[in-house]
DNA sequence: TTGTATGCGTTATCAG
DNA sequence: CTGATAACGCATACAA
């Protein structure tokens, strides 16, 4: 069944039946009627494959990371899935390795040659990765990016300051950090965050607060554990991602310390893995899957490059691995 | 860069460049080294696009899910990456929805027209899904489904009938279940292995000991509260997954019963959640990262219908969730 | 507004 | 073993 079949059905050309799936609203009613009533009595599909082949471009929208958060991973995989239900697209997964993801990039570029690319960080920062796409004439939506043309994210700084704010308020003031990679805007701007609402409450934000760690469970696990023999030990541990809350979780657990009993934790993405923990981790939401699905309709929509529209609204989730502080 | 120019530049025709690329065997060695080092020289990559119209099939691989169980997923997500590295299949995800699976999974197919499929469970026990592949003529596995054509897994029934003969070595005999679906015939193998261990032992194995769940964090939960009321109590309670028996650690903090003190829980899969749950879960691990290479090794090698080969090894992996159990 | 001719880059047929 | 020519199914000038 092809378009030739539907254009001697409907007695109109070729050409016409193209422009009805391509510019449907340059055809007159009446032409238009007529096809559209000879493909819904056959079904007809278009053939992808022919397609992609005179348009240089397949019907696919590619998500691109590089394995290193995976619960920010699902969100979006959930988010791209939701929004590319029902239309012709399909999901590409392309993990980058570490050592060449531009090369990478570019020739699965070259091959796949995708109507649309979502950038997760923190690839989404590196520019090199960004004029690949430019260069293949490929939409690229960077997540986790507030600035620059592509870019869509909250405000990760705001949205950290008030966690931290609202701890204080709950009478905390030794707060641990446990921050993400430094080579990561992301993580950069959480911890800024916690700079900032740390030095408005002229509370103690000095270097043994702070352990980097590189997003993954095992680094929360060893940055709990620094954060625990600190003097005097903080009653509340914060962490960039809620992997690695959880290894702060561990580490309380392995070094006996009670959560929230003596210690509170945060997390931050609110990921499946917040509620799954023990206790449930209290972290702030960030809008993943709705930012997936914005970055789907930019693709679609073909916007070439728009500006970060409306920022997306964070949210406070509170669970079980947060209790007030004990005034000494 | 095309097929034509590779031909001019190395002084043969289109057709013995694509013959190359296709069937290279039939080329005289001279010939076949003429056209390597212009290639080699070049760098050509021939159009995929134009390929996928020709010969009627796309550069995809296709994982076919139904989001029920997500720690699965994630290890066989992370195999057929692995395995379709460096070939020029790229992946595609495709979830189904639970009402017209078998209509979606048809115009997907009819779509994308992927180079192979491969089905996850349960999806991977409906005939009617691996009916319309074997229609629309597209290679298909499906995993965790050891009888039949397309089928790869290991041996879930007797795993699980270790993993339970080894709670009873240890010394509990009150060993309560939280099965899967019923409908899932995987979950039916597990608790088969697990009636079969109960019955060599002599052991109560009476329905108040057994719960089925749908494979969720939350019907873990319930499951658990469930077997904790049984009287006498369990002294050990094991998931058909890791998420359920997650669940089940949840419930017994609730309950406030010590784990592994006062209960051993036990996971299934030995998915990325059992090493971070609170206790780490102790869980057999099926190796579906391998099992995922291999679907996709059939799929690349167009091995038609390959039976279960050797049967993919099962291996319990100990962490903190059990403890032997106090003789009375 | 609609149709004609041609191109997209590759593979397959069938002849030499 | 190799090459001319026709598909593959659709989209885009350009003309009507």
């Amino acid at each position: 069944m092809t378009i030739t079949e539907i254009a001697e059905l409907a007695g109109v050309s070729k050409k016409t039946v193209s422009r009805y799936f391509n510019h449907a609203e340059l055809l007159s009613a009446e032409t238009r009627a007529k096809v559209e009533a000879v493909i819904a009595d056959t079904g007809f599909v278009p053939n992808a494959q022919a397609r992609a082949l005179a348009l240089q471009r397949n019907f696919l929208a590619a998500l691109i990371h590089d394995n290193s958060d995976r619960g920010v991973f699902e969100l979006v995989e959930a988010g791209m899935t939701e929004a590319l239900e029902g239309s012709e697209l399909a999901l590409v997964l392309q993990p980058l390795p570490p050592g060449d993801a531009a090369a990478r990039l570019r020739s699965f570029l070259d091959r796949l040659r995708p109507a649309g690319v979502v950038l997760l960080p923190p690839l989404s920062e590196r520019e090199d990765l960004a004029d690949i796409c430019a260069q293949a004439q490929i939409r690229c939506v960077r997540l986790g990016r507030v600035r620059g043309e592509n870019g869509l994210a909250c405000d990760d700084r705001s949205a950290m300051a008030t966690l931290v704010t609202w701890l204080v308020r709950i009478g905390h003031s030794r707060i641990g950090l446990v921050g993400g990679p430094e080579s990561s805007l992301t993580a950069q701007q959480r911890e800024l965050g916690y700079l900032d609402a740390m030095a408005d409450h002229g509370l103690d934000r000095g270097p043994s607060l702070i352990v980097s760690g590189d997003n993954t469970f095992e680094s929360g696990i060893s940055a709990g554990r620094l954060l625990l023999e600190v003097s005097p030990r903080p009653t509340a541990i914060v962490a960039c991602n809620d992997e690695m809350a959880n290894g702060v979780l561990h580490a309380a657990a392995q070094a006996g310390v009670s959560v929230p009993g003596e210690l509170s934790v945060v997390g931050f993405d609110d990921t499946a893995l917040a509620a799954r923990t023990l206790p449930p981790l209290t972290s702030m939401h960030v809008p993943w899957t709705a930012i997936a699905r914005e970055a789907v309709a930019r693709i679609m929509s073909g916007t070439p490059q728009t500006q970060t529209a409306g920022g997306f609204e964070t949210d406070l989730i509170i669970r079980d691995s947060v209790a007030p502080a004990v005034t000494t």
